[in-house]
DNA sequence: CCAATATCTGAATGATCCTTCATATAATCT
DNA sequence: AGATTATATGAAGGATCATTCAGATATTGG
């Protein structure tokens, strides 16, 4: 493989008739079944084809590489994720940012909690790939979200608004992906949540205006 | 290689005479200019070893296998943080908790940063690995030396001091983490930095005795 | 029903690269 | 110095896999 560029990582063909969308969507299925089972290393494209019901052949027809595959897998997910963010901002139009980070932490929190497991590996996955500009995007595009909320409400006095925006948007992000890595239990888990609603909340009410 | 059981991730000899020493840095050394310009996908067993100047023989008889090197590498920075870590919970004995929290920031901050970009290198290559034991012991050395900070010098009342351990580990870990990973200036990175300390401050406050 | 198009197949290719081992050199010890 | 142990060499073996492509099968539109 060489080393940089690894060709391109978008779709190669986007499916039209209703079977393709069936097979792309199995190969997706099949690469997280994988991805659960054998991790990233195992990730083979035989491996995840078979697993498909599909030949080889065909998941090229649709990603030009096997990393494409695991960007667009990422790439799916990501989206999702900043749909409910965004879903989230815009309910709390107007409310206090105490509810509103309350708000998001519960967003982050549900989202990576529906299937914690594939929450890892995506987690792991993405360590792996070009991910750079992906993942740059997807912040950017939640920083927007979340900045509207935390600006239009508040009027803050000592630091700006975006710096408190990035704060809480970094603290939240990073606390929940670390509280994923450990392995706890579940009462620790939801301890740790409402810590950091806490925490936030304690913050927001220490600086605000 | 076989899916689960990467045979052994131990060392597979010791070295005694100091040209093996020397050796032995030098396929680390290497091993992490490698991890930099390369990244983890690109890291070959013949690659580290021309690097190092020595042939891939010689590397195999002190690792195992070529995960067991990057294992290792990962272990040497691991016992370096907890031993400052440690360090830090030792001079911080009986002084107040929000004082201990602000050196504990600085302490994780300071490693991190000393090399950033093998900060980055290191975060990925970990996710590649079976690394789970090795980071729950590195997480409950540091649990160890921060709890007893905290439950020293405090009697907390609504959250147990456990928990509060738990959360700012978490929080202040976790955080760090994602500072590195978003492509930031300096100017929000210690930004982020100061308001890190000023929310784990607030939190503080608001829960404490 | 017949083109035209979309989708699928999977053996074969070729590259990469981990790992071994028989042999060589150097250090240490007695 | 001779024997023993430590360390180093790197070509060759062998396994794994990503990727291609020439040809088969299915769907659609006219």
């Amino acid at each position: 493989m060489p080393p940089q560029p690894p060709k391109a990582l978008k779709p190669r063909k986007t499916p039209s008739q209703s079977r393709s969308r069936v097979t792309v969507d199995a190969i997706f299925e099949a690469t997280i079944q994988v991805l659960l089972s054998q991790g990233m290393a195992g990730l083979t494209t035989t491996g995840v084809a078979e697993r498909a019901g599909v030949s080889v052949g065909t998941m090229y027809q649709y990603f030009p590489n096997k990393q494409a595959l695991v960007y667009a897998l990422n790439e799916r997910f990501l989206t999702t994720l900043a749909e409910q963010v965004e879903a989230t901002c815009a309910r709390m139009q107007g409310r206090p940012f105490e509810e509103a980070a309350e708000a998001l932490i519960d967003t982050y929190w549900a989202a990576k909690t529906e299937r914690p497991e594939l929450t890892r590996a995506l987690y792991r996955s993405v360590a792996e790939l070009e991910t750079d500009a992906l993942l740059h995007a997807f912040a950017a595009r939640v920083d927007k979200a979340t900045t509207e909320i935390f600006c239009q409400t508040s009027d803050f006095r000592s630091p700006d608004a975006g710096e408190v925006n990035l704060l809480l948007t970094t603290v939240i992000y990073g606390s929940v992906r670390n509280a994923f890595e450990r392995g706890l239990g579940q009462e620790e888990i939801s301890g740790l949540k409402s810590g950091l609603k806490a925490m936030c909340r304690a913050y927001l009410v220490a600086v605000g205006k």
